[in-house]
RNA sequence: GCCGAUGUAGCUCAGUUGGCCAGAGCAGCUGAUUUGUAAUCAGCUGGUCGGGGGUUCGAAUCCCUCCAUCGGCUCCA
């Protein structure tokens, strides 16, 4: 007999060999049922997974991360199941499960393309329907690469090969056999509903000189209810899409003619951009920082200097060459450089630091074709950058105040769901950094500590630090659920050396400052396609480029219309008149459909009363105030969304 | 850059198997209307059908090529 503990802290006697599953049935059919895999003593398994030993034990249904995660990674295998049958011959990489359903990557004898799809949603509802087990088995490693071999799938033979022997297992549903980890759900059956979102490229191994296979994305559900809606969920997300928004609002444009990648900021987006840029440079001003201004280009020496040239300079740098024979100017990719030569142009005593410099700098990068997006990736965009030089013994404390400055950021806006990141070198190819261990080492767990003091949460991944030096990244989502970066902080030991930055101590000898790199917003472009996604367009008040529009009720009431927006105008309300020939109700509904936050309705009663009638975005009619009342009413409603948050 | 899809008026989209001067709604302009909380009516303007090349008696429609956009991959100082 084993002794099995369960969550709740109670334990019970089964014979040896007892399955998860049956375990599950023992405390309740319902259960057995939903549930979908196991966790014995914190490794998930199937529920088919024999139990030996005492252990404790843990259900996994579909509301549980781990149940969905075997759920569509089973679902994958269901993909592969049909790939194989409507497609003899067709070859398989890898097929995981994702953050929203799961993919697999073949290699087929004939292209697939997206008008495929409904046939093999088809065939693998069919499938499904047969309720096949998942069957696990344990085979050597001789045996899986004979399997594979025979089969002719040179992607599984060359994983299997890299697998060390005993640990390796194949899953089988129906016809398919598949090199798999595990664990699965018990069988097909519980997969109800299917969509295959999209087919797409991706490189074998994801190394882009590899083979490009075709792989197939999809999601599924237990419920086609759930999948329902899923598809709702899609349709609006996409209503919020920041490209989409930018265009209804007016807020940018790009032009072939310009370039892509190149966005034109029209008036009222140039204004929302230029709020963000008051109220951070507001911030910056309160916690010690200098602005300063460089130039937009630099010569190549400065960049081969910072190591960024030897780093990026064959993919990215394109020289600009003067009437001067081997005189080489490049646009400038990142302001770092330039903030170094700032620093240097004087002597710096221990008692000035930390020097903190400003800027609202512009860069240049020539990002990839196929990479560019929107606003959140362009070839020309600007970063709300900051370098601060720090003496050792203030780095840790500097570092929190840019995260306190973040975070102020996030609160004040409302980005509640962020996470942060942790973004260390990987240990195993140290020669795609620079600097020596020994200070990759500090600044790393300069990071670590600083952020265990703000008691954040954070997640750490290696390999994503930046050459120069490890970052704290903070990540939003966007409307479709894609990762973006915005606020970014870096601890960096190497450009202080390559630059030669020193400051006097107090024992009369030159020592090193630390930098930190560090950008709350990230960029100003990504971080108003965020925003926009994020408020579906419905700003802040604070932010609104037109806070509230005056609708004089015909054009008698005009004259009366304007006196209001000067007055408002006046009293730091931005408003704006439409005094279209139309009649109120169109008014109000182009008006908000703009988004505006107030409208604000004259007509004859108001005319005779100085009073305007309030009409709030998405809110409808809040009565009449006087013109008084209302700038009042808005004024405090401004001050409490900036003031209410405020840091000391 | 790579794989795949798409590109018709400022915007959103129709355009049957290639066939007369290429269509609609919205926006814009003109006129009528003078309006009370999400679309007043009428008329008019506007497109070398992404650019270039080809096939054909004839191309928005078929082929090639370049450009851009979209979904991914790779990349992201």
């Amino acid at each position: 007999m084993v002794k099995v503990t369960f969550p709740d802290g109670s334990v019970r006697e089964y014979a040896a060999g007892t399955t998860a599953y049956q375990v599950a049935e023992s405390i309740s059919p319902r259960l057995a049922a939903d549930c979908l895999a196991a966790s014995v003593n914190d490794a998930t398994v199937d529920l088919s997974h024999a139990i030996e030993q005492d252990c404790s034990i843990k259900f996994y249904k579909w509301d549980d991360a781990e149940g969905k995660h075997a759920f569509w990674h089973t679902s994958s295998h269901l993909l592969a199941e049909a790939l194989e049958a409507l497609y003899p011959g067709i070859k398989f990489g890898i097929g995981p499960a994702i953050e929203q359903g799961f993919y697999y990557d073949v290699d087929a004898p004939v292209p697939i393309l997206e008008s495929d799809l409904p046939k093999i949603e088809a065939k693998m509802v069919e499938l499904s329907r047969n309720k096949e087990t998942l069957v696990r088995t344990e085979v050597s490693k001789a045996e899986a690469l004979k399997t594979f071999t025979e089969k002719g799938d040179q992607y599984k033979v060359e994983l299997i090969s890299a697998l060390e022997d005993g640990t390796i297992s194949f899953y089988t549903n129906g016809a398919f056999t598949d090199l798999c980890r595990g664990p699965h759900i018990p069988h097909t059956g519980h997969i109800k509903a299917i969509k295959l979102t999209s087919v797409a490229g991706a490189y074998w191994r994801g190394d882009e000189k590899n083979k490009m296979l075709t792989r197939i994305y999809g999601v599924s559900f237990p419920k086609k209810s759930m999948l329902d809606e899923y598809l709702q969920m899609l349709e609006e997300a996409k209503k919020r899409d920041h490209r989409k928004l930018g265009k209804e609002l007016e807020l940018f444009t790009f032009s072939q003619r310009v370039g892509q990648g190149l966005p034109l900021w029209l008036p009222k987006g140039a204004e929302l951009r230029d709020r963000l840029e008051r109220f951070l440079r507001k911030i910056q001003k309160q916690h010690g920082y200098q602005q300063v201004i460089t130039p937009h280009i630099g010569n190549k020496d400065l960049y081969v200097t910072s190591g960024h040239y030897a780093k990026y300079g064959k993919d990215s740098f394109q020289p600009i060459h003067t009437p001067f024979e081997g005189e080489e100017y490049l646009l400038k990719p990142m302001n770092c450089p330039h903030h170094c030569e700032i620093y240097r142009s004087k002597p710096r005593s221990y008692k000035d630091l930390p020097v903190r410099l400003a800027e609202f700098g512009t860069v240049y990068r020539y990002e990839q074709s196929g990479e560019l997006h929107g606003l959140t990736r362009v070839r020309s965009f600007t970063q709300d950058d900051a370098h601060l030089f720090v003496r050792p013994d203030q780095l840790l404390e500097e570092f929190e105040k840019v995260i306190d400055i973040v975070l102020y950021i996030f609160k004040t806006l409302k980005f509640d769901k962020y996470t942060a990141q942790i973004s260390l070198r990987d240990p195993e190819n140290k020669e795609k950094y620079i600097g020596s261990d020994e200070n990759w080492e500090k600044a790393e767990s300069a990071i670590v500590k600083a952020c265990a003091e703000k008691g954040l949460n954070t997640v750490v991944e290696t390999g994503e630090a930046a050459f120069y030096g490890p970052k704290l990244d903070f990540m939003v989502k966007d409307a479709l659920g894609r990762s973006w970066q915005l606020g970014t902080i870096q601890v960096d030991y190497n450009l202080p050396e390559r630059f030669d930055l020193t400051y006097k101590g107090a024992d009369d000898k030159l020592h090193r400052p630390i930098m930190i790199h560090r950008a709350p917003f990230g960029s100003m472009e990504r971080f108003v396609a965020v925003l926009l996604e994020h408020t579906a367009g419905k700003f802040p008040l604070w932010l609104a480029p037109d806070q509230c529009v005056v609708l004089p009720i015909s054009e008698k009431f005009n004259d009366y219309a304007e006196e209001v927006v000067a007055y408002l105008n006046e009293h730091d309300v931005r408003a704006q008149i439409d005094d279209r020939n139309e009649k109120i109700g169109r008014k109000i509904r182009d008006n908000e459909l703009k988004r505006i936050p107030y409208l604000l309705i004259v007509g004859e009663k108001e005319a005779a009363e100085r009073t305007v009638s309030v009409r709030a975005q998405g809110e409808g009619d809040k009565g009449s105030m006087t013109l008084d009342e209302y700038c009042a009413y808005m004024n405090g409603l401004v001050a409490s969304e900036i003031e209410a948050n405020k840091i000391q």
